[in-house]
RNA sequence: GGGCCGGUAGCUCAGUUGGUUAGAGCACACGCUUGAUAAGCGUGGGGUCGGAGGUUCAAAUCCUCCUCGGCCCA
């Protein structure tokens, strides 16, 4: 109860006053903001604002076009539309276009796969209109994710964004696929792929499931006829497999150079042998030791010659022993030829069988000896490639061997149990040619499957197109055409002589990554990549436009027909590449029947390698320029879209497509696991969107550490959540506190207490590192260092001392005046801080204050003064921090004893030996620093010391600071005069 | 299985070329304020720096191994 002689005052205090409400209300409010940007085109707004100045261009890495955004693009977008303002805030013209990556399996499965919901087959449509449907699936799903992009806030030219799939795209794909065929930089050749023998087709690794299947295993004599090793001539090499098709295609034996290997004789005795005595050399036994008993001898690893014992018995009879003859290492086996069992037919089967170096070969099963069907697996074409020896082609796509093929020319399938079995043709005709050691129908492991048809699929050698990674480029297949040529210091065309690998690796040292363990994993993966296998047997893509001549296998070359073929794909798309269209294409001077029309179509990597020409070069976007200052993307992408837009830069204009890379870590789960749907421990940011807001995510991405892989769960989006909330109530409080704000009231910074010169201090500094974090793309830094000033500058310091001033002090008075200019001052640098981040709530914020003003993200930072540094006012109040600090440990234990209750209640005593501390205090309010009623200063003997007293001064009733009042009024001296 | 990257309070992050007792913010606990009030201020507890070994006068930091997790590949 108020006494009713005391009257109340605090009408006459000018308490902070705000409509702007400490509950966001993100999910309803964005939306609206959104709109009202939209309405004012706010990203042709900026444009226009910005245009002539210094550009930053950052080329959007396109996602693919399935399926709604997840917290991966969140993150990503979030983190290019941060560069993007942040260079903006800065002054310069940052444009954003996003784009798509639309082409491509996924999307064409999940056409086939409605097409099979109607019971249809894709091979019964026409390609056109399969191609239609997979364009409308595309877009649709361009059209979803665009409008949960802009939800997120993220500014960019959404209205024309560039898409993979656009005519003018794959024109341009088409012409820089043309460059590498123009310089020579394309061949055919061939490569081990899943492929169905069901579906007829060639399936990727996401197709393929893998199930438990029982095999014929089985185990085959390779008679060796070379050897350095002359005991090894005439001995068994011994295989085993769970193939046995790949054995009428076998070219090669690998071994394992630090494998040991022995020789192994059979001996059948028909009685006890003392295979010691033998091994002892023993001269009785070994005089009366018995002939090899016709089967034999074997080489195998000494490791797995037990499985020999296994075998042996039944072959010869239950008395069989073994003795290991003699032994060595895989090296030594370099230079051995063997025969294939099957040599007696000629051709193909009487060529010598090297054995070959293979570091894959292991002695975990079989016999440590590897049957290499070149055709037919990963490690046996790589190993035989390495060896000279090519690939036959005998399987056929149907899975059987081809008619001529002079072993079971004809038959198949290959996956047929019933062609493997142990009693089928293969294993019969081993057995009759005395090379079938063993074969068993129950090998249990996991097999590759059709994800399609169920059925087994196999490795099967098909032609492919590549573009090869050491092919010396010579002046002739130079490509010196249009955007080759570009003013740059990095730039070089690509040398006379290097290789496509070596002006990559150039490319990669000229390149700035951040962070900058970037470059290794790049440099590692260019330095040990393969040839770039760019041709796909698929219908959804980019065609690779090429003539074969049949006769030369060459293809054709002629800068007429080439530039006929992307007129017509400009034009018309992807599907004018036909077989109808051909003969146009072609023009008058060639004849169709001379040429093989290649079918495949473009890895899609091929065509995100593109992007930078048709997005960046093109000039269909003026704002755009080649090369980009930045790609940003996720660290998987250096397997990705930043390699393919190296190599595609690389091979046709010499030069990476961009300057700087900066990338991303994944985002896990709470625990720092993989999110995945199917465990449910996903976060998805369209609910996100819906339940906390945009902002909240915005403030996530970047207080993690994005560099490297970062987790998200509820608890950190909770503490996210309240760094926001201190944040906006920050800003509530400004807002507050400048209500009814006048420009007669500013104050020159000369005229301002030191206090408010320290501020302004600090926002110098902060400005400083800020432009620092920016240039460095150090968001989480930028944020740290924002939230800690707001924190432990403002709220806990500036504002609680200047509450006082500001809400006791007459309007006029300077030092209220004084503090209402930094506040002011305050308000303009934060918001357009923060509005990079909280895109939404800085608006928010700069409208409440400016209902009339255009948006705050037409800003630039705010300007700061030439006199705001101040070297000599930021050490002397970082010492009288470190002072306080004393006071208020000083006060607490007061505190505790409820001895007072608020600060204001204090008489401290300030004790220092150090006179220049004592100065220090004396000079200043240390009062209304320390937020007390009294401080007295004293010497001390040694350091110093702050004690603590209850104040004997009355309170004043106006502003509740101790101090000397008058009895009749109960106000201190100032708010006398304030409220007269 | 291989290459690369990472593991610092409950959470998010700092931690210079090795150099005092490893820091900040949030959260938590306790207290103050009740004129920023579903706010603000103060104080406090909390870490064998993933584990083990090594180098060194000295290791979160350098080396080796192990473990957990991630990306890419096989």
């Amino acid at each position: 109860m108020t006494s009713p002689e005391k009257p109340d005052y605090r009408n006459s205090v000018f308490l902070p006053r705000t409509d702007f409400p400490m509950k966001a209300g993100l999910p309803e409010k964005e939306p609206a903001i959104l709109a009202r940007w939209q309405a004012e085109n706010l990203y042709q707004a900026l444009r226009d604002s910005r245009r002539g100045k210094e550009k930053f261009i950052l080329h959007d890495g396109p996602p693919y076009a399935n399926g709604d955004m997840h917290i991966g693009h969140a993150l990503n977008h979030i983190l290019k539309d941060t560069v993007c303002r942040t260079q903006s805030s800065l002054g310069k013209d940052a444009p954003y276009v996003p784009g798509w990556d639309c082409h491509g399996l996924p999307i064409e499965w999940k056409v086939e796969e409605k097409y099979r919901a109607q019971g249809k087959n894709k091979d019964e449509v026409d390609p056109v209109v399969f191609r239609a449907e997979c364009r409308a699936y595309a877009q649709g799903w361009v059209n979803a994710q665009r409008e949960q992009l802009k939800r997120l806030g993220i500014n960019g030219d959404w209205d024309n964004p560039y898409l993979t799939m656009d005519f003018e795209a794959e024109a341009t794909i088409v012409a820089e696929l043309l460059k590498f065929a123009t310089t020579g930089q394309l061949y055919r050749g061939s490569k081990p792929v899943m492929w169905s023998p069901v579906e007829k087709t060639a399936l990727a690794e996401a197709e393929v499931e893998y199930e438990d299947i029982t095999s014929t295993q089985i185990d085959v004599a390779f008679e060796i006829v070379e050897s350095p090793i002359p005991q090894l001539v005439g001995a068994k090499a011994v295989i085993w497999t769970t193939t046995p098709w790949t054995i009428p295609v076998n070219q090669a034996l690998a071994y394992g150079p630090d494998i040991d290997y022995v020789l192994v004789e059979v001996l059948s005795y028909g009685q006890w042998l003392d295979v010691a005595a033998l091994e002892r050399g023993d001269p009785e036994t070994m005089a009366a030791r018995p002939e090899p008993c016709g089967v034999g001898p074997f080489l195998i690893a000494e490791k797995l010659m037990d499985r020999l014992s296994i075998y042996v018995s039944e072959l010869v009879d239950a008395t069989t022993q073994l003795f290991v003859a003699g032994g060595c290492k895989g090296s030594a086996l370099a230079g051995t030829i063997a025969r294939h069992p099957m040599h007696a037919l000629g051709g193909f089967f009487a060529r010598p069988r090297p054995f070959l170096a293979g570091d894959f070969v292991t002695t975990e099963t079989g016999t440590g000896l590897v049957h290499m069907a070149p055709d037919h697996g990963e490690d046996d074409f790589l190993l035989c490639k390495a060896n000279g020896i090519d690939p036959v082609f005998a399987v056929e796509g149907d899975g059987k061997y081809r008619a001529d093929w002079l072993w079971l020319g004809g038959q198949g399938n290959v996956i047929a149990p019933k062609l493997n079995a142990p009693d089928g043709p293969i294993c019969s005709d081993l057995r009759e040619a005395g090379a079938l050691l063993a074969a068993s129908a129950d090998y249990q492991h996991s097999y590759p499957h059709s994800w399609r048809s169920k059925k087994k699929v196999i490795f099967r050698c098909t032609p492919q197109w590549f573009i090869p990674m050491d092919k010396r480029s010579t002046s002739e297949n130079r490509w010196e055409g249009e955007g080759g040529l570009v003013a740059d210091e990095h730039d070089k065309p690509m040398l006379e002589g290097l290789t496509l690998r070596e002006t990559a690796l150039t490319a990669i040292a000229n390149t700035r990554w951040v962070p900058e363990k970037g470059e290794n994993r790049i440099r590692a993966m260019v330095e040990g990549r393969p040839d770039w296998v760019i041709s796909r047997q698929r219908a959804w893509g980019v065609p690779i436009t090429l003539f074969v001549n049949r006769k030369t296998g060459a293809y054709l070359q002629d800068p007429g027909v080439n530039a006929r073929i992307v007129a017509a794909v400009r034009e018309k798309g992807v599907d004018v590449w036909s077989a109808d269209t051909a003969q146009d294409l072609l023009g008058p001077h060639y004849d169709l029947a001379d040429y093989e029309r290649q079918t495949d179509i473009l890895d899609v990597w091929f065509d995100s390698g593109c992007t930078h020409a048709f997005v960046l070069e093109s000039g269909r976007w003026p704002d755009l320029s080649w090369p980009a200052d930045l790609y940003l993307e996720g660290s998987d992408q250096h397997r990705g879209w930043f390699q393919s837009s190296l190599m595609e830069s690389c091979g046709t204009r010499g030069r990476a497509p961009y300057k700087a890379v900066l990338t991303h870590g994944m985002t896990l789960d709470s625990k720092g696991y993989k999110q995945s749907k199917s465990v449910g421990n996903t976060t998805d940011p369209i609910k996100l969107m819906q339940t906390s807001g945009a902002d909240i995510i915005r403030l996530w991405a970047l207080t993690s550490d994005f560099t490297e892989d970062h987790r998200i769960g509820d608890e950190i989006l909770k503490g996210v959540a309240d760094q926001y909330r201190k944040l906006r109530n920050t800003f509530r409080y400004l807002l507050g506190a400048l209500d009814g704000w006048d420009e007669s009231e500013r104050l020159a910074v000369a005229d301002m207490p030191e206090l408010e010169r320290w501020v302004l201090h600090r926002v110098a500094e902060i400005d400083a590192q800020l432009r620092q974090n920016i240039a460095d793309f150090d968001f989480n830094a930028y944020i740290a260092a924002v939230s800690t000033f707001v924190n432990n500058d403002l709220s806990a310091f500036y504002f609680d001392i200047r509450k006082d001033s500001l809400y006791c002090d007459a309007p006029t008075a300077l030092k209220r005046r004084a503090a209402r200019t930094v506040l002011d001052l305050l308000f303009d640098a934060l918001t357009k801080w923060l509005a990079p981040v909280l895109v939404f709530t800085a608006e928010e914020v700069w409208l409440t204050r400016y209902p009339d003003a255009a948006s705050v993200h037409l800003e630039t930072f705010a300007a700061v003064g030439d006199d705001w540094l101040d070297g000599s006012v930021s050490h002397k109040w970082n010492r009288l921090r470190e002072l306080r600090l004393l006071a208020t440990n000083a006060i607490e234990p007061m505190r505790r004893e409820k001895l007072v209750g608020s600060s204001n209640q204090v008489a401290l005593t300030f004790a220092a030996a150090s006179a220049e501390d004592r100065a220090l205090v004396a000079g200043v309010d240390f009062a209304e620093i320390c937020i007390v009623a009294t401080v007295a200063v004293e010497t001390a003997a040694e350091g110093v010391s702050v004690t603590a007293a209850p104040t004997d001064l009355p309170r004043c009733d106006r502003c509740w600071r101790h101090l000397p009042v008058t009895a009749d009024t109960g106000l201190c001296g100032r708010c006398a005069e304030v409220v007269a």
